[in-house]
DNA sequence: TGAATGACTCGTC
DNA sequence: CGACGAGCCATTC
């Protein structure tokens, strides 16, 4: 796919270090398409089609919702793989979201 | 090409 | 604090 745009997202998305956590918007504003972050949502869609694979648990929304937990093949799986990686999730929220946000306007460079 | 849709976000009630 | 509505943008049909 030569949608820049989406390639842009999971190459962020695949910055998120383990154990964090990032919403769409802010994934979107790095791009500089803070309006876009349904985009950045859609291109999560495409995260199990490209490649390498896109942590897509690893994003969720403003609230720290695991929005797109439904979208999984099990639902449950955003949920396991977050928990797993030491972040905790009760109902279907991020517990401490600020504490386990990561922002990538504050990591990426654009040098 | 116009209309519809969505893993969002924000402001108001 | 929870529910509702409108805004925004890219992709798809």
């Amino acid at each position: 796919m030569d949608t820049n745009f989406y390639e842009q997202v999971y190459e962020i998305a695949r910055l998120i270090p383990k154990g964090r956590v990032t919403s769409y918007g802010a994934i979107a504003k790095s791009l500089g398409a803070a309006k876009s972050s349904r985009m950045v949502g859609h291109a999560m869609l495409y995260a199990g089609s490209a490649y390498p694979k896109v942590p897509a648990h690893r994003v969720v929304n403003s609230s720290g919702l695991l929005t797109g937990k439904f979208h999984f093949k099990p639902p449950e799986l955003m949920e396991k793989l977050l928990r797993k990686e030491g972040v905790e999730v009760n109902n279907d929220k991020v517990v401490n979201f600020k504490k386990v946000f990561w922002n990538p306007l504050e990591e990426i460079n654009l040098d």
